[in-house]
DNA sequence: AATGAATGAGACTTCATTCAT
DNA sequence: TATGAATGAAGTCTCATTCAT
């Protein structure tokens, strides 16, 4: 029985969770209430605060699930033998980040975006959040010392900073598709890899 | 009492504001209650529905001021004579984002990020920050046009697609700003330089 | 100067009494503001205030007015030398009711309705309500008199009883005019006559 | 828990019914709080709200009640094989009345009285009203039929017109009843007789 | 464990009235 | 006297959470 409970339980929290997330998808945080959930879950208000304490430990695991949602994807790509360019790397999560966000059960970058904005008066979501970007950031620091070995990228620069950017590209495309509605990973990448090659020849 | 009025008028409306804008910065939108607003203001209650119809109404003038707050810089940018490259463009922004930021009275970036939050489902604000973004936006493409004039990017490559990439660095600077707090002008603009500088030398 | 101003007096209060007189038919009593009440007549705020010490005030003063409206006709009716019969009354009365009713600047029918739902919980204004219905009545009682002594009437009955029939008429038929819309002075005296003359022949 | 939550949520909007018409009896609608609601049901702000949308929906849930409340009495008299005369229909009525306005529970012609006055702005009452006293009219225009075949009544006037004036005299009851207090079934009763009784004896 | 009716603090907003100018 | 901006008490309603069944 323990074993039969142990997964009820998960299986109940994931249905929690993801009625959440299609709640907050939609409505944000703010708007979403308990009982909106509680009615999307297909349970009563007392189940849900059996696998929940309150709102606050539902929205930190919506949180979490969004703000870990491109992370997934490094590990695949880095655990490749074949390390990526800053251009291919970027094309690789631009398209993982747009599947991601149509699959159906409620665009997990608009959770996203939640979570950004709650972070900033949110401990809880801001340690979350500084959490998994600091490591999804991180792939993007290893990405810019590759490119630095290969000689695509100048060695005297801090792969940190480097990685500021590249990393911060990608809010950039995810707040223009919500917003404006007209990036998409082809032209984000081709933006891309005009200014990559922007430069004068480099200096010998 | 005509004269004193419309000054009085237009000098309450922006009191409230302010008030309003120094809560948001700290609590987010909906954790800011009409209560603290009317507080911060030093007015009654009355008073401050005697200016605004609605908290709604006080949300969306603090979201345009947020959302505005980049633009007002562009103007000057763009009148001068020499035409800026992308990177020096970021510098400037990015100067002024910090400064703009760390202006007393609240954190504009702060308002800003709930307001990006608050466009997923808020229609008045999404059709602000669609407005305001795509004016600014539109600032990048006439960076990136010049660009392709001067021969510092390519010419077969849509200016709409740069711009998208170069306007895109904005939010993912403001979000590591306040999320993690290690990204600075001088970091970012070093990052993006090296990324300018790195690929191989154009084809003749 | 006293006369003057205290023409004025009077000229500025009939002015807002107007006003809310107005409002009120429209909307009752309590969806009346007084912002309704000072701009409909066209003063400011102070100068209401100044003629007027509270809503409660100028309440008092439609409702009297209201509740006066029929009166004012008995006067004349009354001091004709050919007595009315109680139909005659009727008809009399309630031509003029529609008359007054359908005076620009408000319904005071509606207005007296208002009145007669508010003197339920307002001393003052069951008082006007009591003092002005209770001599109105006393019209009635003397039409029951003086059809006593045609021997159009029984003369065994109260003349007060047949008052409160022949009062009571007039609260019916305004308030199936409000509301059902289908009563006219003609409709209803037919009716009455029909009733009136609806009995057997008198017993010797 | 079903059966029991049938029985449960009319007990419970019956007994918040009850405690908004004490009120009400009482104050008037708008003097009526639903902080005085809550206290007077004994529920909670939120389980009020449970089983009532808004204050208005309250309101129109008593009203309809109090211009229901003569209405089922009709539905007995009119099934007696012996039709009434005008008369005894009146002095049926008006013992009915009074005896409901006595219950305890609040005096429910109080909030008729309520009802006609804000029927005159609020559509939903007014469509309350109309339909239920056009019922009530009905039964009246039966009464009238009745006289007319039994030659009590004149039989080339319109039962229609002799139901309006019927029908017409309860307001007048009701109101001279709570504003005056000095009417009886049986006073009002005996000055209808004396009137009914009144005229000439029919032309052959 | 599950249910969902009940709780009640607190949010937003209105509006009669005042008072400095 | 006149103005109308300002006041702030009070009203309606919501919603996260609990607990008897």
């Amino acid at each position: 029985m323990p074993k039969v409970t142990a997964e009820h339980r998960l299986a109940r929290r994931e249905q929690i969770v993801q009625a959440a997330l299609h709640c907050v998808a939609e409505n944000g945080f703010h708007k979403t209430t308990m009982a909106d959930v509680i009615r999307e879950s297909g349970l009563s208000a007392g189940a849900v605060y059996g696998y929940f304490r309150s709102k606050d430990e539902i929205i930190a695991a919506i949180a979490d699930q969004a703000l870990s949602a491109v992370d997934e994807l490094f590990e695949g790509i880095l655990s490749t033998e074949d390390p990526l360019s800053p251009a291919e790397a970027m094309r690789v999560v631009l398209d993982h980040v747009v599947k991601t966000a149509e699959r159906s059960g409620g665009d997990v970058t608009r959770v996203g975006l939640q979570a950004w904005a709650e972070s900033v008066h949110n401990p809880t979501i801001a340690a979350v959040a500084r959490e998994k970007y600091t490591i999804l950031r991180t792939h993007y620091t290893a990405v810019a010392r590759r490119a630095q070995l290969d000689g695509t990228l100048p060695s005297d620069v801090d792969p940190e900073h480097v990685a500021q950017v590249l990393f911060g590209m990608l809010p950039g495309f995810i707040l223009q598709r919500l917003l404006l509605g007209d990036v998409t990973p082809e032209s984000y990448t081709a933006g891309l890899n005009a200014l990559l090659g922007s430069a004068a020849p480099r200096r010998p």
